[in-house]
DNA sequence: GTGAGGCCCCTTTTT
DNA sequence: GGGGCCTCAC
């Protein structure tokens, strides 16, 4: 049995042998987290004499948690079945499908995912007739997964203004909606895994005397409801093992609550916190940089890393005149790189924001680089793949009426808008789903109707007998999708993502299923499942040599030898939105801790002055987090003389220029020293960046933004502006 | 009922 | 820059 316990520093032992109470670990980026926490499991079964299937692993995607069971099954040569290892929502929906009555669910009930969730609250508005400008549904949705995430059902949202009552009774019709269709939404998955326990005495005692070990990762990124699901959990007898680092914290905006940690501390009365602060990653420079970085955060639970391994490069820091400049400087360095021996895959690019990698992109596209982008429209989410799935949902769920909604008339076969109308009129009146409603049509369209209820029913009858991936394959043929992308002018990719999706599913295999659901699901109903909780991760070109791209976000818990950090411009990183946003930039700034931490040897950093956004020229100062960062961690690659000036302006956000502004030609030809983009110094607030120009001669004017002097018109013919 | 074309809007991160 | 939604012609 190799465990390997002597390769572990002293914190790290103990934490992998801590005897038999809750625990607390603080683990800094690259403390080697993961190996501690598969060794703690190993530890518990070897010498704890645990068995696998009291122990219960919750971690951040279900990538970890196949990692992780990787190297599990490599420590311990025994079956680890009877193991529960997978996200929250992973874990709440094996939960529910076992349990499905108890939670007063169909036993195929499907799961609506973001895009999924956005069309059903858009329905149920329409049926309302709510004003949409008033009650924008995005917000409707937001509001009510925010709700849900801390537990609290429409009934038990406290009301204080008319508005709020409006939301309550949206997030009301919302529930209902869902209830009949037998749907659930993300936030609804663990809202009900949390109820089933909460209500059911004898199925909470059951998984209490099961789960004798519990342990999360990233806990600084669970919610108040996961939280409060764990204390449910957790029995008399159960040990909670939580690692996180609130450094690491990036995703308050979807509820996490960081807080949850010290919380855990005062209510499973921990002693002692466990610290990894050893670093077996990054070279001291970037480590140093991201310690200076993070340092200006006040809401920490405070820790600072250290590495033995030498100081390394500097940090490279790259300002670029544009982003296609920042593109091509990218490119030449990724060169270099390759020609100093390293893997592409081993070097990754990050951004903020997915909008910024198609420039990149473009750049190493005509470089021939060859590039694997994760995130953005991932596989599951393309539109051909859910028009194929909502087939797949009506299949197993004839009530899904999302589902029907989608390609009731897709591809069209006579069915148009006042049909639909009607049809959902039928349905209302008579309390039955779409479908049945469509079959009882005797309007005009009612053939047409009618025979896709019977394509419906005979695919469902011919499924019954199917291997899952043959039934894929009918579908996706008998649907008409096939045929339709044929003929479209560009539809060839989606014909062969048709494809690949009857390849996923024939490669959703047994072990999968039973992994991530239970023995007795059926199939199909497993498989959509997946399909909603794992949009991602399934793209073509894996294995091959390929530089990583991805925001920062999804890069989370990964590393590589070279790193660039790109797009550190204010506004966009930190981004805009996180300024009216509470702890917003902080935030940010641990988002920032996370992208350099993910370093190893090199990193580079660039910000760009100009760069397309939504089709508008935007003219952006360096970010904020660069000047964070202290100057002797630091190699500038471009001239000092721009650096020094803007470093000197500080903080503000960035500015678009509107389009159409005929005026700007003429300025610049009146005043050729002053143009949009232009940097200039004023004798009282300093050096700044011409965002917007207006009028002409003695009446023209200026529009600077100063930084933290803010943003001024100034008349250029009183404000005496040198350029700079 | 269908499809093309145009307008308007948004625009962060993801299980 | 792109997607959703509307209008209009067939």
């Amino acid at each position: 049995m190799s465990l390997h316990l002597e390769h572990l520093n002293p914190e790290q032992l103990a934490a992998v042998t801590l005897p038999e109470r809750h625990a607390l670990i603080l683990a800094g980026a690259g403390s080697g987290k993961t190996r501690v926490l598969t060794t703690r499991i190993a530890w518990l079964v070897q010498e704890g004499h645990v068995s696998p299937g009291n122990v219960l692993a919750v971690t951040f995607t279900n990538k970890a948690a196949r990692e992780m069971l990787a190297r599990l099954a490599a420590m311990l040569p025994i079956n680890l079945r009877g193991m529960w290892m997978g996200t929250f929502h992973g874990l709440a929906n094996r939960m529910l499908r076992f349990h499905f009555r108890d939670a007063g669910l169909p036993q195929t009930f499907q799961i609506l995912d973001s895009q999924d969730q956005l069309a059903a609250v858009k329905r149920m508005l329409k049926g309302l007739n709510a004003d949409e400008d008033r009650f924008p549904p995005r917000e409707v949705q937001s509001f009510i997964n925010s709700q849900k995430e801390e537990g609290l059902r429409a009934g038990d949202v406290h009301v204080t203004d008319e508005g709020t009552r409006r939301f309550v009774d949206f997030y009301a019709a919302y529930d209902e909606q869902c209830r009949a269709e037998g749907v659930v939404d993300f936030a609804e998955l663990l809202l009900r895994a949390y109820e089933l326990l909460k209500r059911n005495e004898v199925l909470r005692e059951h998984y209490a005397e099961r789960f004798r070990h519990i342990l999360i990762d990233e806990f600084q990124d669970t919610n108040r409801l996961q939280y409060r699901w764990l204390k449910l959990l957790a029995g008399r007898d159960s040990r909670l093992f939580a690692v996180g680092d609130d450094d690491q914290s990036i995703y308050a905006f979807r509820g996490a609550h960081s807080a949850n940690m010290g919380q855990f501390e005062r209510e499973f009365g921990i002693d002692r916190v466990i610290r990894l602060e050893q670093n077996y990653r990054s070279h001291g420079n970037i480590l140093d940089a991201a310690n200076a970085l993070i340092a200006n955060n006040r809401n920490r639970l405070g820790k600072n890393l250290w590495t033995a391994s030498g100081k390394g490069d500097p940090l490279r820091v790259f300002e670029a005149g544009s982003d296609g400049e920042e593109a091509r400087f990218i490119v030449e360095e990724v060169r270099a790189l390759q020609r100093d021996g390293n893997r592409l895959a081993e070097i990754a690019v990050l951004y903020r924001s997915n909008a910024q990698s198609r420039v990149i992109e473009h750049a190493l596209f005509s470089s021939s680089i060859p590039y694997r982008v994760y995130g953005g429209l991932r596989f599951f989410e393309r539109a051909e793949i859910k028009h194929a799935l909502a087939y797949l949902r009506l299949v197993g769920l004839p009530d899904d009426d999302n589902a029907f909604l989608r390609v009731a008339n897709f591809p069209p076969r006579g069915i148009g808008a006042r049909t639909i109308e009607q049809v959902q009129d039928a349905a209302k009146a008579n309390g039955t789903s779409l479908l049945v409603a469509a079959a009882a049509s005797t309007g005009r369209a009612a053939p047409a109707l009618a025979s896709f209820r019977a394509l419906i029913d005979r695919l469902k009858a011919e499924c019954a007998g199917l291997p899952l991936a043959e039934c894929v394959e009918l579908v996706v043929a008998a649907s008409g999708l096939i045929e339709h992308y044929k003929a479209e002018r560009d539809g060839a990719e989606r014909v062969e993502n048709l494809g690949e999706l009857v390849n996923a599913a024939a490669t959703f295999t047994e072990e999968e299923r039973e992994s991530e659901t239970g023995a007795e699901v059926d199939p199909l109903s497993a498989f959509l499942a997946h399909a909603a909780l794992e949009a991602g991760e399934h793209q073509a070109g894996e294995g091959q040599d390929a530089l990583q791209m991805m925001t920062v976000h999804s890069a989370k818990g990964l590393e590589f030898n070279a790193v660039f950090l790109t797009g550190l411009e204010e506004g966009l990183f930190p981004h805009e939105q996180a300024f009216v946003e509470r702890d917003g930039l902080e935030e940010e700034r641990r988002l920032a801790y996370v992208a350099i931490t993910r370093a190893r040897e090199r990193l580079y950093l660039s910000h760009a002055q100009t760069r397309m956004l939504h089709g508008q020229m935007r003219y952006s100062l360096p970010s904020r987090f660069l000047s964070e960062i202290p100057e002797g961690l630091k190699k500038w690659l471009t001239p000092r003389v721009t650096s020094e000036r803007r470093s000197a302006l500080g903080s503000s956000s960035s500015w678009q220029v509107p389009r159409k502004k005929e005026e700007h030609v003429v300025f610049a030809s009146e005043r050729p020293g002053f143009r949009i983009g232009q940097n200039v110094v004023h004798a009282k607030f300093g050096a700044g960046v011409i965002v917007d120009a207006e009028g002409h001669g003695e009446d023209a004017r200026v529009q600077v933004n100063f930084g933290r002097q803010g943003v001024k018109w100034l008349a250029v013919a009183v404000a005496k502006l040198q350029a700079a």
